[in-house]
DNA sequence: GATTAGCACTCAAAGCAAATGAGTGCTAAA
DNA sequence: TTTAGCACTCATTTGCTTTGAGTGCTAATC
């Protein structure tokens, strides 16, 4: 992801950023002319174009045709993210903005990330992702059984990452809450501590054997369990703030939109980037740097969320690959530092565990 | 929504159906030519054009410049929807695909929603959208609590509608196992059945009172419960597939599309709209009948689901004005037809109350 | 009175050519 | 190494013409 790019001299990393700088708020090519009159360097536009010409030869700009200016490429806003870009502070408008809003929403960390995720898209203007990635293996911690009729009954389940799932599940032979308090125990006592891959065969027959509640029920709870786990292990995404990728001219070409949106749609791929993504830190994958198809000329920028030494989410910004990346991952780190605040949680009523609740919805 | 239209001669009608057809069909204006080649009509184009002019001034008909085409107007549309269309009959072929892929995901409400509103999106190529409508007022039916650590516990709530809630509750006194079944029994015996805006002050002195636990505890919970009751108030919508959108040209227009856009991510509008419906039946929204604002080239038909005479929440398409209206009614039919089949719970291992368990992601 | 053929008229859309101008590369001088 | 100067390139804009689908109207016909 690195390459030898110390050699710039000073003078041509000025230009370099120039140039980003300028692409990024004006989303056309760059000529020299305007350089020459936006910095201060003590040369002229023809020194500055035997430059530029240095600096495409390096792989750092492109020339989208003979006469244009130059725009840069992906190796030069690789670079630019990594060495020149300017630190941004946040107003203290924004980071009241963050405080009230995400303090208000305090409830499971679903409803965080999402606000999150809303929030940077408000406040950076470009697309929010809110993501709960895939995890290796959920296991169950504690289940609660609640009796409603002779038929009927709730199965709660309290995964290890704290998310509490439900299900309603209709017998065919009526229980008594008797035999659902004794379900809950049983439970407790053989099925916590498995994920999904882990309930085999074997352990459904002993579980059955030393319930003593007759197999269809316990057959029937298993097979819930089960799906409950699998259903844990998917990850989720959502997107909020589409429409602010409209007001990007990179974005008006149609067929590219489209495919774009159906890449947000899908979820899949780039569900799968943040989910197989081992460091912690903001990461800024650019176009084509990425396995995921289209994101040729957008970037996206997200920030894990680690609760215990465990991922529990993400949130991103998605836009036109001359983002302000400065803004952006200022917008980032603040927020992930004041959700890291919430979910190890000061506050009075509720904050500790990551996840009230509820996570159902996935990606269908 | 209806006006005095049965003064249209026959000829008339087939011409209008013609021109409606044929513009749902191609997206242009429709000229009497085309409508003389592609209709046994005994009649000459010059006589079409005679109708097309009276139908015009009847307001059936729109002309987007002198030498155009006819284009129905929006009292156009609704007259076709309500008297032309021709019954659409599914294929053997889309039947299986909703019992496959729906019965896959028979689980909570939440999901089969979601999975109709994919399913209907794929087989009609228009946007789907699935939503839970606000209610006035839910209540909870039953309390559990699940207790983990001393300071540490989980209130479970069973709603009114049937969805389960749970939030995590981390105290600032530790609590005992004992206090936290006391809890829940001393809330079930207070609280249930209580709508939000029934939660006053005197209840909450009351149940602190008679509960004999610390009124920080009580305080906490009963905080806890009144955000998760307006939570459940709120409703929520999501939608899929709007990169189907694209493809038709009236959305080519970067501006409409956007403003579009924003009215899906508000959810606001389209979601009052919904519940604010009584009728059960079918619902065809044509552009500027809605007060939601830039439905103005865009239709919105959707369909109520109902559970024990409540409506537990809908589907819907989103697309052009100019959608295929046949297919897009019978899909929603048939859709909510086998949804109702699964609510209504003929299924094995679940199939009961709507709504398993999980709501919470509302619109931030 | 309804229908039709015929014709003049309208107007968006497509095509074309010239003008514009931002920006470059190269060369030769400083 | 830098710079001034100049010829060259090429996307974009502008104005113009052509095309053709489609209409409205009128006068003849059924």
């Amino acid at each position: 992801m690195n390459t030898e790019n110390r050699g710039l001299s000073e003078r041509k990393k000025q230009i370099l950023k120039a140039i980003v700088d300028a692409h990024i708020e004006g989303g056309g090519p760059v000529g020299s002319k305007y350089i020459l009159q936006n910095q201060q360097l003590s040369c002229s536009s023809a020194t500055i174009r035997n430059e530029m010409a240095e600096l495409e030869e390096m792989g750092y700009l492109e020339q989208p045709h003979a006469s244009a200016g130059r725009v840069p490429s992906e190796l030069g806003y690789r670079f630019y993210v990594d060495s020149l870009i300017e630190r941004y502070a946040m107003t203290t408008n924004e980071i009241a903005q963050i405080n009230n809003l995400l303090k208000a929403k305090m409830g499971e960390l679903d409803q965080i990330l999402l606000a999150a995720s809303n929030l940077a898209s408000n406040l950076t203007n470009y697309t929010g992702i809110a993501i709960k990635p895939r995890v290796q293996s959920v296991s169950i911690t504690k289940f609660e059984t609640i009796y409603l009729e002779p038929d009927h009954y709730i199965l709660v389940a309290v995964t290890s990452t704290g998310a509490v799932k439900s299900r309603h599940i209709h017998g065919d032979y009526p229980v008594t809450q008797a035999t659902v308090t004794r379900l809950a125990t049983a439970l407790n006592d053989h099925l916590t501590g498995l994920s999904a891959d882990q309930i085999t065969l074997p352990i459904i027959m002993k579980t059955e054997a030393q319930m003593g509640i007759d197999a269809q029920t316990v057959g029937t709870v298993i097979k819930v369990i089960y799906e409950l786990l699998s259903e844990l292990d998917a990850g989720e995404m959502r997107v909020s703030g589409i429409d602010r990728l409209l007001q990007y001219p990179e974005y008006s070409d149609v067929s590219q939109l489209q495919e774009l949106l159906g890449t947000l749609e899908k979820k899949e791929d780039i569900l799968n980037l943040v989910s197989r993504t081992e460091t912690n830190d903001i990461n800024v994958v650019i176009g084509s740097e990425s396995e995921v198809k289209v994101m040729n000329n957008s970037a996206l920028v997200f920030k894990p969320i680690v609760k215990d030494g465990k991922t529990v989410g993400a949130i991103g910004i998605l836009g036109p690959r001359r983002m302000d990346y400065a803004k952006v991952l200022a917008t980032l780190e603040g927020l992930s530092g004041n959700i890291a605040d919430l979910i190890h949680g000061n506050n009075q009523w509720n904050g500790g565990l990551p996840d009230g609740g509820n996570q159902s919805n996935g990606n269908a």
